[in-house]
DNA sequence: TGCGGTTCTCAGAAAAATCACAGACTCCGG
DNA sequence: CCGGAGTCTGTGATTTTTCTGAGAACCGCA
């Protein structure tokens, strides 16, 4: 089941209306705080857990409909974790945290059953878009929400990643997509660049809040060119993407 | 029974509506997980046992449409439980694991009566499609869903392996026709290297991402040649396949 | 109107992703 | 044993993307 919240942002709701609840698994405390925050702002119900014994324990009785799990925890390897895992929770999906260079053998084979994975350093909406996948294709949430973001007449695809303005497609980079997706997803909300550099980039990104003027500007060129402009700076606040004709 | 997932992947139903029960007998743990979540994600209700003694007291109970089955587990020989199992249930087909090497005698005979095989290491496309194909077979699910992917223009037969585009017919090698396969069963979803290298390859293949790029790029020669693209990339983000005209 | 801070844009360097190609290796059938 | 088909690796070329730095433009306010 979807429904609307007061900001306008589309929410994933269970069938009986209670909340997403999702639990984190990793060691380092500034993780699963960053994740947490993150995920509540989500509007999903989040426990987490610094090792593999009480990662099974919250399983047992926190029971959530999705779980982010770090593969490197000091007590059990992340397999005999998720072995565990599955047998208190067999249908639920997971979220793989992973350092960049131990993907290939050891989580290679894990994204197969329509799990997935992100590597070290993530950025927090690649953690949500894909938590977000993964809870709506497991079922727990209702089916018939589908992954198209809409703001006016501003189309954005998260399965195809396609993006179009009044019918007319539109190319963007991965960033560009990345950027307009979290300005979609907040719509006639005013985001800081503090904000976005949070989210959009990895969180150990040590540059200047200059790119995101620069991919403001970017995304303009692509998606207000010409037209009536969506996006709208805030000055000494930050930016808001709405409807053209509000 | 069919009916379509929100992915628009078409599943196989039990005449009563219910999901397709298999049962994965393995000793090695990391290949259980694999399978079972490969398995769940088509749809299906997965129970699995590490050793004979246990497959058989499974099959007893949970009753399974299929079971996946290792020859060589370590309390008793495959051929054994085979044997024991086929008492529990005379009529469920087998998909047999086995080495590459000890195929030839031993298993050439059990294929006969309607089982299959694969070996290890297998890709997990190969195991879901040779299961799907005995469950389909044994008539346990609705014998009218077929075989047949269409997207577009394009065609593929999942039984007989043949390929056309706009009616003409289309050679592929064994890995072109899996990848192939992979992206028909996902149309419009931006697949990554990743997900493609972990449903299409086997699972301890170790090698670079490079080989997906490669075997795309012969996809195309041969699907796209000259006519209108269907196969697509996602700079950053991976492949896609879709009609032409859209 | 002039000022200070903020935002926008440009241009180019650096990095990354993709593609293309050639060669090695294996397997299999004749 | 040979030859062909199929697979995979490694290497470069090519294209695209990302980011930095600097100056221009802009805005609100005194």
């Amino acid at each position: 089941m979807t429904t609307t919240s007061p900001q306008g942002r589309t929410e994933l709701l269970r069938p009986d209306g209670s909340p997403v609840r999702v639990l984190v698994v990793d060691d380092e405390l500034s993780i699963t705080e960053l994740l947490s925050m993150a995920l509540r702002y989500e509007g999903w119900q989040i426990r987490s857990a610094g090792d593999g014994q009480a990662a099974i324990r919250s399983a047992r009785d926190f029971r959530p409909d999705a779980v982010v799990l770090d593969m490197m925890l000091p007590d059990m390897d992340g397999l005999s974790v998720l072995g565990r895992l599955r047998r208190e929770l067999p249908e639920v999906p997971v979220l793989f945290l992973t350092a960049k260079d131990a993907v290939e053998d050891r989580i290679a084979g894990l994204t197969a059953g329509g799990d997935d994975y992100v590597t070290k350093p993530f950025s927090l909406e690649e953690v949500v878009a894909r938590l977000r996948g993964l809870i709506r294709r497991s079922g727990a949430a209702d089916r018939r929400s589908d992954s198209v973001l809409v703001v006016g007449d501003l189309t954005l695809d998260e399965d195809s990643h396609e993006v179009s303005r009044a019918g007319e497609n539109i190319h963007l980079t991965a960033t560009e997509f990345e950027l307009l997706r979290f300005l979609m997803r907040n719509p006639r909300r005013v985001l800081s660049k503090a904000q976005i550099l949070d989210r959009v980039w990895s969180y150990d990104f040590g540059g200047q809040a200059n790119v995101v003027e620069l991919y403001i500007s970017y995304l303009r060129r692509k998606i207000d060119a010409g037209r009536e402009p969506m996006i709208h700076t805030r000055r000494g606040a930050g930016y808001l993407i709405k409807p053209a004709v509000s």
